[in-house]
RNA sequence: GCCCAGGUGGCGAAAUUGGUAAACGUUGCGGUCUCAGAAGCCGUUGGGAAUACCCUUGAGAGUUCGAGUCUCUCCCUGGGCACCA
């Protein structure tokens, strides 16, 4: 006799006799008489806990690999099904390669300080240290149900004084640090200073200063320098260090009370929020990355990332190579500098635009138009970024009255100002050429202003009164000695000329600009600097940490200054005050790969031997979107700490592989406006409806739970409904998983309902790694449904463990030797959906052979520990295994079972044959030596063979199937 | 506007170097088991044609004995950059 077992939705077991007629309706049908992955997965979490079966240690017998994955920002809504993508595809690559014998270090961790922390504390008055806590707590149970193997012992909080001790001590090696363009690497700020002290500063004659970083410091001599105050000297060095206090323009976001990076900014708004972002001159520390510009560029030909991946940062870094041309005041002895990529149409310029925040306009404007200036420039200076962006269609400018000269001809040219102009990018000035450039030739149009032809196009004449001809192909006309040349030959000899005769000299520009360091909040790491006399001070290193000080409010003061402000008796030394501003976000998460290496070091970021032990990030598994952000800065860091010999590698990465993010699929239904009557979806085009999001959670395949429904919220009780079929269906929308759609999904209830070996494998089944897709559960069934059939692979039908010792069989051999070729290559190009259907299929395979030989099924097993841990460890200690099979080795292929009957199939080319693809056809392998036959031995070699199918095209043999 | 990735059945997708397109899963349909629901198991599921034939990888051309794959043009979707001179 057997019985039934079914599982109410709610978890409540219940057993029915069959001769019971009440049934409980499944919501997901299980059968735990046969695998029960509960109770599996519960014991071998605790048993993986207790033996301690991940811990790592520096072992120098085997090669070591790291693989990590972007530590998550914990955050109040926990984890859905969308976060572990990456940590499952990671943790099936760890684990692979620890059965190939590697160390692998594989760790886990928070970047824990952050805005929304901060904004909950704003509202709720609890410590965001608290929150963060819990949070972290919350997620850690939630990642433990998915069986990873992580070692835990290793893992990092960025919020923790002993992690960002060392964020502080990498801060002050920064404000050590200034960059020595001859040398290209970052070197010690003492080493500029005793330049100073012996020769001073030439000014651009300093061959360490011929780059591309921007300062306004006046040449001065050495008797200067000696002479000059502390207060001056401080001054001064700023300009140079990796890490540096100035005036700056930066992205002020007056909602979130604080400076944003130019990556956390996205089209006008801020990215947490979407608040409007203003320009705004204040005192900012910022990170020196322009200077690493080259070199985060460059380094990139190298790295094994994808190759979007790699454009995002060319494009973020922007290099443009050209020239700088200056043009000589008419009445000033002053001249404006522009920068140009085209100095082949200098000879088109008809005007030079300033941008309105150039310092040259008020010198340069006249009386006659001072007004008309004044009145421009402070309009455009109070427009918001996204208004100014929203605006690139409106022409505006204004004259200045101003004219410079020509270089080369002496013409007067007229002095415009205009928005179209930006103050940040090259020297804020550009030479406009309204034949060749179509913002010059609007810009032109709109004010009436000459507009000359310099470039003949290939194809003949262009109009370039109607239209600017932009392109990078043609001959010079009407420009004196490059008459003739085209384009490339033209900017040559342009800026061959140029330089010749000192007007200007060729120069690289980079649209990346110094990143914001400081933040206007609270939680985050202090920057260890104070103020003695109004000079920034750096914390010595035994100082650290500079531990965050306890406010009453998290606001900012009622006059303006940053939260830490409000910090009582925070002073150093109990008389100076401290930096108010805090790290962004992006500080923590710069170099935490170097610190899960030795985690626990009190003495450094980490050990010598431990970083010439791990080195770098084998593979980095991350989500696209810090390409420009997180990605950047990181590769700045290892950048800045390999120049100072503290780390031996200057990527942090070498394989970078992004997941997809995972959407949600909402759930709507449709209620008939003004009434409380929902329509199923397939009737709703006969009503007026509005369409609005219920829980995903109460919907199966479409199916609304109307029981469910009505329970919800109170206004649904008594609502009615029309249905199709008995049923009411929902309409469903793929759009970002959020609490605000009802459409999350968390990963403990999957693992609940089906088990972490299923949730594991069928997000990897959903599709390739890499790309975004809208989670359903549709095919759940049919990966849970392997995990069964593969258990039943080891059990009889009234599940009894029964394994085989008898030898396999050839079929069933070649079965498995498949199976692990291709796990081989799916496990290794990371395509870890088509290694779930290797194993359906070896499933299948064997199942139909009724294979249960231990011969098969212990390495399969071993094989399948990768992405299915639980069941592997219970089958494999059923097989008799007191070990883990973490200890076991990735079984290797037998060619000789594919090869034994398979070849090649022949095709004719060329009346020659050759063997091209390999086919299971039974033939000896004294078949497969000859490579190369005419069709008249393929005849002769086919008799006796009796093929099932032969396919002849014309002459050709396609296919032979025996 | 510039740069990148992609477009294959009802759906998710596979095809790794140019070699039988649609593996694997799901959905639908049919069957089996059952007093019965569910699960399981078996068959079938790109299109057309009365069988073993033909057509089919966004569109069009090209290279090749052979193209989802390579080249060119165009269309569409997603992503990045953007008055960056």
């Amino acid at each position: 006799m057997h019985f039934w077992l079914h599982v109410l939705k709610q978890g409540n077991d219940a057993i029915h006799l069959p001769n019971f007629r009440t049934f409980v309706v499944l919501e997901t049908p299980v059968n735990y008489m046969e695998y029960d992955f509960r109770a599996i997965e519960k014991k071998w979490q605790d048993e993986w806990r207790k033996r301690n079966t991940y811990r790592v240690t520096d072992d120098n017998s085997k090669p070591k690999f790291y693989v990590l994955d972007m530590f998550p920002y914990p955050s109040g809504a926990g984890l859905h099904v969308g976060h572990p993508l990456g940590f499952i595809a990671s943790d099936i690559y760890a684990r692979y390669k620890r059965l190939n014998g590697f160390n692998v270090l594989h760790p886990m961790g928070y970047d824990a300080f952050g805005l929304p922390a901060e904004q909950y504390a704003i509202q709720t008055g609890r410590h965001p240290a608290e929150t963060t806590q819990e949070n972290i707590t919350r997620y850690r149970e939630q990642l433990d149900k998915i069986g990873f193997s992580f070692d835990w012992d290793r893992q990092v909080k960025t919020c923790e004084p002993n992690y960002y001790k060392w964020t502080q001590w990498i801060f002050l090696q920064l404000f050590k640090s200034w960059y020595n363009c001859k040398s290209k690497k970052a070197e010690s700020i003492d080493t500029l200073i005793a330049v100073f002290q012996s020769e001073g500063f030439k000014g651009e004659a300093h061959e360490f200063l011929t780059g591309d970083i921007e300062h306004d410091v006046q040449p001065f001599t050495a008797e200067a320098w000696n002479g000059f105050s502390e207060k001056e000297k401080s001054g001064i060095l700023m300009n140079f260090r990796m890490a540096y206090l100035s005036e700056a323009w930066v992205n002020w976001c007056p909602q979130l009370g604080t400076v944003l990076a130019n990556d956390e900014v996205k089209d006008g708004v801020s990215e947490r929020g979407g608040y409007p972002v203003e320009r705004k001159r204040m005192p900012q520390w910022s990170m020196r990355i322009t200077a690493y510009a080259d070199r985060l560029l460059k380094d990139l030909d190298a790295l094994d990332w994808t190759e979007s991946m790699k454009d995002a940062q060319r494009n973020w870094i922007g290099k443009s190579e050209g020239t700088s041309i200056r043009f000589k005041l008419e009445k000033h002895d002053g001249v404006v500098e522009v920068f140009t990529t085209r100095p082949d149409t200098v000879f088109g310029v008809s005007f030079v635009t300033l941008a309105p925040e150039h310092e040259l306009v008020n010198v340069v404007t006249t009386d006659e138009y001072r007004a008309a200036v004044d009145a421009y420039v402070n309009v455009a200076k109070n427009k918001s970024e996204r208004e100014r962006q929203a605006d690139v269609k409106t022409v505006s400018g204004q004259f200045t009255g101003a004219y410079v000269l020509h270089p080369f001809t002496g013409a007067r040219v007229p002095v415009w100002i205009g928005e179209y102009v930006l103050a940040g990018y090259g020297t804020g000035a550009v030479m406009a050429v309204p034949g060749h450039d179509s913002r010059d030739h609007a810009f032109a149009k709109h004010f009436g202003l000459p507009i000359t032809q310099v470039i003949q196009p290939k194809d003949g004449a262009a109009d370039v009164t109607a239209q600017s001809y932009d392109d990078k192909e043609g001959t010079c006309i009407n420009s004196d000695f490059l008459n003739g040349l085209d384009v490339k030959a033209a900017i040559r000899r342009a800026i061959e000329e140029i330089e010749k005769r000192g007007f200007g000299k060729g120069k690289i520009n980079f649209r990346l600009r110094d990143a914001a360091f400081g933040r206007q909040r609270y939680w985050g790491e202090p920057i260890p600097i104070y103020y003695k006399d109004g000079i920034p001070t750096p914390l010595s290193e035994n100082e650290l940490p500079l531990v965050l000080p306890e406010v009453d409010k998290f606001l900012p003061t009622e006059t303006g200054e940053p939260p830490l402000a409000r910090a009582k008796d925070w002073k150093y030394n109990g008389q100076y005050d401290y930096e108010w501003t805090t790290m962004p976000g992006w500080a923590g998460s710069s170099w935490y790969f170097l610190r899960y290496m030795d985690p626990k070091n009190e003495n450094t970021f980490a050990s010598a031997d431990a970083i010439n032990y791990w080195k770098q990030v084998d593979l980095y598994i991350g989500g696209a979107e810090h390409a420009t952000g997180h990605l950047l800065y990181v590769r700045f860091w290892t950048k800045f700490l390999y120049d100072i010999g503290k780390i031996p590698v200057e990527e942090p990465a070498k394989k970078l592989v992004n997941q997809g993010m995972i959407q949600g699929t909402s759930q709507l239904v449709y209620r008939i406006n003004g009434t409380n009557e929902f329509v199923s979806f397939g009737l709703r085009k006969e009503h007026d409806t509005t369409a609005l999001h219920v829980d995903v959670n109460m919907v199966d395949n479409t199916v609304l739970d109307i029981e469910r429904f009505k329970t919800w919220r109170p206004e649904f009780a008594d609502a009615t409904f029309i249905l199709e079929d008995g049923k009411y269906i929902c309409g469903s929308e793929v759009e970002k998983m959020s609490k605000r759609w009802h459409n999350v999904v968390n990963p403990d209830s999957v693992c609940d309902q089906y088990g972490a070996d299923t949730l594991r494998m069928y997000e990897m089944f959903l599709g390739p790694l890499d790309q975004a897709k809208p989670w359903n559960t549709n095919g759940i069934s049919g990966v849970h449904n392997f995990l069964r059939r593969y258990w039943r692979l080891f059990h009889d039908a009234q599940n009894n463990f029964s394994v085989s010792d008898e030898a396999a069989s050839k079929p069933e051999l070649k079965t498995l030797h498949k199976a692990l070729k291709k796990l081989h290559e799916d496990i290794e190009r990371m395509a870890f959906n088509t290694g779930v259907s290797t194993f359906m299929i070896a499933c299948n395979e064997l199942t139909d052979l009724k294979c249960n030989k231990r011969a098969v099924l212990e390495p399969l097993t071993i094989a399948l520990s990768t992405f299915a841990p639980h069941i592997a460890e219970e089958l494999w200690e059923k097989l008799g295994h007191s070990n883990s099979i973490t200890a076991e080795t990735f079984p290797a292929f037998d060619e000789q079972y594919l090869a034994e009957s398979s070849f090649d199939y022949p095709v004719q080319i060329n009346g020659k044959v050759r063997f091209k693809q390999t086919v299971a056809v039974g033939l000896s392998p004294a078949d497969i030596e000859k490579e190369v036959m005419t069709g008249e031995e393929i005849q002769k070699w086919l008799e006796g063979k009796a093929p099932k199918k032969v396919i002849v095209v014309p002459n050709r043999i396609i296919n032979i199937v025996v």
